[in-house]
DNA sequence: GAGAAGATCTCCT
DNA sequence: GGAGATCTTCTCA
């Protein structure tokens, strides 16, 4: 189990957003492993990003997205749902990739331990569902993905070729325009198309 | 201290 | 396809 070392995360936005499709997300649990694929995620950036977290400058909740890269970013939101982030850039520099979509490969029981579903796509094609499938709360904000801790991303152990597809970041106003969510072609676990 | 908006999901029609 | 749920966080006074 060797969790992506720190100079992975400490890249430009966009490419550690294109280069995380593919890789095994793991939570480890006291009753066991969840081990999933990141099949979906979006870029988050700062000060040019309007959409982001971070457009207006550090506050107490998302000071995580301008520290080191590599560590997780959770934050509530609607009232019911946890979204899971992990911080890129070089420390002092705002970035984050949102976690939006991933299939579970092992440790299936558990998740639906988790959160009830009625199928496995949708226990985890969303960005609300897999925190909740995964049982990640506000308490896993801010971990070190690199330590091997909890949470970590590490590699495939068999990488299989995909293709990547681009488009608008869904569920935001502002900086709309933007091709900024990432997703692999012909996943049936994403949220949508 | 109040008010508004939000990187979503589920249920209902 | 659309509205309601529900509460944290930020902004402004």
């Amino acid at each position: 189990m060797k969790p992506l070392p720190r100079g992975f995360y400490s890249r430009d936005t966009l490419t550690v957003a294109k280069d995380l499709l593919g890789k095994y997300l793991v939570r480890r649990l006291s009753a066991g492993n969840i081990e999933a694929m990141i099949v979906e995620v979006e870029a988050y950036k700062g000060s040019d990003d309007p959409a982001s977290h971070a457009y207006k400058g550090p506050t107490p909740r998302n000071q995580v997205m301008f520290g080191k890269p590599g560590f997780s970013y959770v934050y509530f939101t609607y009232g019911k749902h946890y979204c899971l982030n992990v911080t890129t850039e070089r420390e002092g520099v705002p970035g984050a990739v949102l976690v939006r979509a991933i299939e579970i490969i092992g440790g299936v029981e558990l998740a639906f331990q988790n959160r009830k579903a009625n199928s496995l796509v949708n226990l985890s094609n969303g960005p609300g569902k897999l925190t909740e499938a995964l049982n990640i709360t506000k308490i896993h904000n801010e971990l070190d993905l690199t330590k091997g801790d909890e949470l970590i991303i590490r590699h495939p152990d068999i990488n299989k070729s995909h293709t990547i597809t681009a488009s608008r970041r869904i569920g935001i106003k502002a900086g709309n325009k933007r091709f900024w969510r990432f997703y692999i072609k012909n996943n049936r676990f994403v949220s949508r198309l």
